[in-house]
RNA sequence: AGGGGUGUAGCCAAGCGGUAAGGCACACGACUUUGACUCGUGCAUGCGUAGGUUCAAAUCCUGCCACCCCUGCCA
């Protein structure tokens, strides 16, 4: 079966509840399209997290051919401002979803949510009530007893429009009145205990400013404004599944026509050793911790983003998660991680960078010459760049050891190692400073046995990068750690359970230092990444540190080295 | 008898009456001019539990157990 967009519907492999019941509508007719909608709250940054909502949401719509609309949920002017609607349009834009439109939901629904409001007392659906805050608590009921109806629950529909319109009028103080749903002060399900429709609070609201003193409440305005737009699918996470009945309820009553928005729910995603929670987020950067929303340690768009994870790495991890059947799946962070370094080896240009050198005199070489380098080994269309092998070179310390491990297949002395991309080097000496430190290596390289044309027939077990002295410039590193220590799994719950905040993190999650890098780097602009050969995966930051071009680092490659028995010291 | 939801490996997760997919993690191997990548192998006689129906049950039925969410004029 086609759809008046072109997609054929017998193509389509559902891959979830959701989708085959998707399918189910439109073929019996009860869709025509699909349309989804992206609702944020515009009251703080996106997380990791928000990422499943959003992709659940633009992909489902993508998959049949329909649109997603990007609605400012502002309907509570004391927790809102503008601040974050661009942020939100960027962050978008870095994930690669294109929102049909961008529509406020204050000014573009406000008015006919309240006309929604006014039929609904005509109906009798709605009533103004005069309970306090406090009252309509205490008469709410338990989770085991009923709740007890409002006094006013029984005013004729024409006494509850002259009220409501004084309401919207100021004529009443803030929360001397409401006007609540006329539902049910008994049912099993509290939020149908007559929820409260409108509120009254003089607040100055970002965009429509003091044009209303009342204002929507979620229950009553989310399912009004999926209404209003067209919404066909109005997917949520499992915490608003309690709210489905209401939801359904507003939708009959307010709505009332047969073209009806449906609500499902999937599971939140939450990571291991993540911390979340705009309060606690806050905090950390009040304390100057880190350096703000988009420090690379935090789990913000911004944020990971900086630190030079991908958005096809963070949709690839949200996707491997599935729809989920729990209200929060718990995953840990090596399943991200997965994602990132996978995307990243495919797109990461390969350069050498000596993170921590040590010198190497070349003793039977003279001069310079040149080398070449693959961008990505595993892309044949990425190309090559050069280096250069000198006579003077540095390595990490790391690959040279006088007391080596089982199976270490550095350099050792007397020993012999590749040079990556140019020669086979012997260790002949080992030159020490008066401290007692190693100050340098002397070292034969072995002639024939360059790159691509070696036919020593030397057979050499080891491969280390290097820079060579004439080739190099200094960079700045950031090596981060999880903000979390290891052991709080689930910082929201330590918090929860009274552990401090600074107990749970991690003291010196960063460390900046000095390395040297081949020349080849110099040109690279923010946000482009790399792979330091054998190191791992690193990307230009914003930031300039004396001059120098700082490199955050993203993730490390996966060490499969695993010396067995016991290494001593090297 | 408040209501709602969920139990499949260390973590996600498919499965919808025909004999337990897949991914992450882990462990070994192979390959390797990145100890990366890639490739191979292993990893639940078992699906919360006890019964029942059936030639056949993770799937159907009954009872029990465990865990999560819900008492904002937040979203």
């Amino acid at each position: 079966m086609k759809l008046e967009n072109g997609i054929d519907l017998d193509t389509i492999v559902p891959e979830n509840e959701l989708e085959e019941e998707i399918i189910a509508d439109l073929k019996s007719g009860r869709s025509k399209e699909v349309i989804t909608r992206c609702p944020p709250e515009p009251s703080g940054y996106w997380y990791i997290g928000h990422v499943k909502a959003w992709t659940i949401n633009f992909e489902t719509a993508q998959k049949f051919g329909g649109k997603t609309i990007l609605r400012m949920d502002d309907t509570n002017p004391t927790k809102e401002d503008g601040e974050f609607a661009d942020s939100y349009m960027a962050d978008l834009e870095w994930l690669g979803f294109k929102p049909e439109k961008l529509v406020y939901a204050s000014e573009s629904y406000f008015d006919d949510i309240y006309k929604i409001a006014e039929k609904m007392i005509e109906n009798g659906d709605a009533y103004v009530c005069e309970l306090t805050a406090e009252e309509v608590s205490a008469t709410r009921g338990t989770l085991t007893e009923p709740g007890k109806e409002s006094p006013y629950r029984n005013r004729t529909p024409e006494e509850n429009l002259k009220l409501f319109r004084q309401m919207r009028d100021g004529k009443f103080p803030d929360g001397s009145k409401t006007l609540r749903a006329k539902i049910d002060m008994a049912h099993p399900n509290i939020n149908m205990r007559d929820p409260v429709m409108y509120k009254i609070s003089r607040q100055h609201h970002y965009r429509v400013g003091d044009k209303w003193c009342i204002w929507p409440q979620y229950d009553f305005v989310h399912p009004m404004e999926d209404c209003l737009e067209g919404t066909t699918y109005s997917l949520c996470d499992k915490g608003f599944q309690d709210h489905r009945v209401v939801y359904e309820w507003f939708v009959q009553h307010g709505w009332g026509k047969k073209y009806a928005p449906k609500q499902r729910e999937f599971s939140r995603c939450v990571l291991e050793n993540v911390l979340t929670g705009k309060r606690w987020l806050k905090q950390v950067v009040n304390s100057g911790l880190v350096s703000g929303w988009d420090d690379p340690r935090f789990p913000t768009l911004v944020g990971i983003r900086r630190r030079g994870y991908t958005a096809k790495a963070v949709k690839d991890f949200v996707r491997s998660v599935g729809w989920g059947n729990t209200i929060e799946v718990t995953v840990p962070y090596s399943a991200l991680e997965f994602y990132v370094r996978e995307d990243l080896n495919k797109i990461a240009t390969r350069a050498m960078v000596v993170l921590d050198p040590l010198k190497v005199v070349i003793t039977n070489y003279e001069g310079s010459e040149e080398i070449e380098i693959d961008n990505n080994p595993n892309d044949e269309n990425a190309g090559t760049h050069k280096a250069t092998f000198s006579n003077v070179i540095y390595i990490e310390k790391e690959d040279f050891s006088l007391n080596p491990p089982p199976k270490y297949n550095r350099l050792v002395e007397g020993g012999i190692v590749r040079l990556k991309g140019a020669y086979i080097i012997k260790c002949n000496k080992v030159v020490f400073a008066d401290n007692g430190d190693i100050d340098h290596l002397e070292c034969e390289y072995i002639a024939g046995t360059k790159s691509g044309q070696d036919n020593s027939g030397i057979k050499c077990k080891g491969t280390i990068h290097f820079v060579s002295a004439d080739n190099c410039f200094e960079v700045t590193i950031r090596d981060f750690k999880n903000l979390v220590k290891e052991e709080f799994k689930s910082p929201a719950k330590a918090l929860a359970d009274g552990t401090p905040i600074e107990e749970i993190l991690e003291p010196n999650s960063m460390t900046q230092s000095t390395a040297l890098a081949e020349n080849f780097l110099k040109s690279a602009k923010v946000e482009d990444k790399f792979q330091f050969m054998r190191k791992g995966y690193y990307c230009v930051d914003k930031d300039k540190h004396d001059g120098h071009l700082v490199f955050n680092k993203t993730i490390s490659l996966k060490d499969g080295f695993k010396p067995s028995g016991v290494a001593t010291k090297f």
